[in-house]
RNA sequence: CGGGGCGUGGCGCAGUCUGGUAGCGCACCUGCUUUGGGAGCAGGGGGCCGAAGGUUCGAAUCCUUUCGCCCCGACCA
């Protein structure tokens, strides 16, 4: 492709609104451009990228025996009425919906589990039509809270989907196991770094669930890591083993200090210098509603430790939790934000514990008055020690649950994430097949996504430098970039045109920059900023069929025969179709 | 949802406090020169200053309303 001819604008500045490099480096490069809040034109260039992506999406899906189709974007309000999901997705505000013409309300798909459900159930009747697995590649809309970092978290984005059907719990973790290969594959062909973790499923539901992490310390996930094992899973998800902190000297009757003004932990660290902060018990106050009634929850918690509140929404099946505001605080507690403890709560607050305090005694709690803390108060003599269960985060240094190996937390972007969903969806709406003994059983489903333009995105944020982006060659928008420096020399028009020629027969695509007026620093600014990973410059040698190969990394540079070049290039190219 | 900030040629910004009819850099167009890391000179085109209303002889500038965009926060007691 002769540069020239294709719109074809680099900006010198970058747009005042990026954050993260991978939005101000496409933006530059002319990849995308911004309609609105999270909702991105994607540029001829971009284009390429996302087609390559999706074709080594396609590849390995169809390889493992998936089926291609396409779901419509727009949904009536019935279907998710009938998983259960409608009222959720609104009150959370990511659900696009509007009332159409008849006034009947419909939604933007921001997934497809109702859609592929429905589809599915009056297809399938029989064993023998399973197990199956369908995915498409689409557009999906979700109203995010806070659209940001360019494609990494947009309103609007192209996503891969796919579902399993399955005539058992066995056969659908089978399935699941497949999958997890595909994208293993899928993600490594794209020359991505990652890492797969254990999840959380979230309001998609289900129960096995992993996700596939691109590492880099942008990313908006933490992760724990073990090194020695193995072991990473989802801050969300993680569990560890925390030791617990030493016994008091001598036990002291439990009593309640005036602590004026001390409201958070390190005011109060300071009153009683010689009291560890592992032994101070915070009361986290949450208000838990389940759609029908809401409930105030009162989560003890070592001073040193944070409370995961989704692990605290699952143990209360609750459909959303939020810290408690300054009123609800008061109602429960008696006393201003800052002083709860477990004593003297109001009869209605739930009171649980984080396994963070066992083993704690002589400890300091709130006195549930303004102004005081209690001292020196002991479970099984003070008080029952409420229910406990691990409403925990992670934090680095840990130690993993069945060794003495060491947790570290590291970051990454969500690309992938795989669920098992069990019967969820197929009872819900009635997905059933015949068994072979003659039986009605719903289908055990399995859930697929990847978030194709985040994967563009991801792989820039993981392969850039100062000047531009680096792509990896299977997903770069062209393979080899073709700097001619002077347009209308003639040895060297004759010898960029055979280059040109040549690799395009061999199914290399290539970007010929052959424009005339534009000044040799501006043609190697622009290569560098698209990123483009083969180089091969065009020059004053061109008389002498030599030209200078490089890499857009800046390995191998060097300068060769035009014949060499050529070669090396289609031989880099097919073996990254591998 | 709470707080803060910003909307001025395609992009990045100044001008707003102290009203007088819009400017700079990049980009773009024409010509000449230049050609291995964002060339030089000369000439040129393009903006009802986010929108609506108000104050005024006069509004990018002051007042009111509204829309959009960005950032931070959403309280670990």
């Amino acid at each position: 492709m002769r540069l020239s001819e294709l719109l074809f604008v680099t900006l010198r500045e970058e747009p005042a609104d990026a954050e993260v490099r991978s939005h101000a480096l496409m933006a530059r490069a002319g990849f995308i451009q911004k309609l609105a809040a999270g909702i991105y034109v994607y540029g001829p260039m971009m284009w390429r990228v996302l087609r390559r992506i999706e074709g080594i999406v396609r590849d390995e899906h169809d390889r493992a025996g998936c089926q291609e189709m396409l779901m419509p974007a727009m949904q009536p309000k019935e279907l998710w009425v009938e998983s259960g999901r409608w009222d959720r997705y609104v009150s959370e505000g990511i659900l696009f919906h509007f009332k159409e013409r008849k006034g009947s309300e419909v939604c933007l798909g921001p997934t497809h589990e109702e859609v592929v459900t429905n589809y599915v159930r009056s297809m399938v009747q029989s064993h023998k039509q399973l197990p199956v697995i369908l995915y498409q590649i689409q557009t999906k809309f979700r109203d995010e809270i806070r659209p940001r970092f360019g494609l990494m978290r947009g309103r609007e984005f192209i996503m891969k989907d796919a579902y399993s059907f399955d005539v058992s719990a066995d056969a659908m973790a089978e399935s699941y196991a497949k999958m997890r290969e595909v994208y293993r594959n899928i993600f490594t062909r794209c020359g991505l770094r990652f890492t797969p973790v254990e999840a959380d499923s979230g309001a998609i539901g289900g129960s096995g669930s992993e996700e596939f992490m691109v590492d880099a310390d942008t990313g908006e996930d933490a992760i724990a890591v073990c090194r020695a094992t193995g072991y990473a899973a989802n801050l969300e998800k993680a569990v560890s083993r925390i030791t617990p902190p030493a016994q008091p000297e001598n036990e002291l009757a439990m009593h309640l200090e005036d602590t004026p003004g001390a409201k958070t932990c390190d005011a109060l660290v300071e009153l009683f210098p010689e009291l560890p902060l592992q032994r101070l018990l915070k009361t986290v106050l949450y208000k838990a509603s389940y759609g029908d009634r809401e409930e105030t929850v009162a989560v003890m918690c070592r001073g040193d430790r944070e409370i995961n509140e989704t692990k605290l929404l699952n143990h209360l099946g609750a459909v959303g939790i939020e810290m408690a505001d300054e009123n609800l605080v008061r109602s429960a507690t008696g006393a201003e934000v800052g002083f709860a403890g477990p004593i003297g709560l109001a009869d209605d607050v739930r009171l649980l514990a984080d396994q963070s305090v066992v083993g704690v005694q002589g400890f300091l709690c709130g006195g549930n008055q303004t102004d005081t803390h209690y001292l020196d108060v002991y479970f099984g003599r003070d008080l029952e020690q409420p229910e406990t269960v691990d409403f925990g985060t992670v934090q680095a240094g840990d130690l993993m649950v069945d060794s003495d190996d060491v947790i570290e937390i590291t970051r990454g972007i969500e690309v992938g994430h795989i669920f098992q969903l069990g019967t969820k969806y197929s009872e819900a709406m009635g997905a059933n097949f015949n068994t072979e003994a003659q039986t009605l059983e719903p289908m055990w489903m399995g859930c697929y996504g990847i978030g194709v333009s985040r994967v563009a995105a991801s792989a820039i944020e993981q392969n850039h430098d100062e000047n531009g982006m680096i792509w990896p060659l299977p997903i770069a928008p062209y393979a080899v970039h073709l700097v001619q420096m002077k347009a209308g020399n003639e040895a060297q028009d004759a010898l960029a045109q055979e280059i040109h020629d040549k690799l395009e027969e061999s199914g290399v695509d290539v970007l010929w920059d052959e424009r005339k007026k534009v000044s040799p620093g501006a043609k190697f600014k622009d290569a560098d900023l698209i990123g483009v990973p083969i180089r091969i410059v065009v020059g004053r040698d061109a008389g002498d069929r030599k030209v200078e190969w490089g890499l857009r990394d800046g390995e191998g540079r060097e300068v060769r025969d035009a014949d060499e070049a050529i070669v090396a290039a289609i031989q880099m190219v097919q073996e990254s179709r591998r």
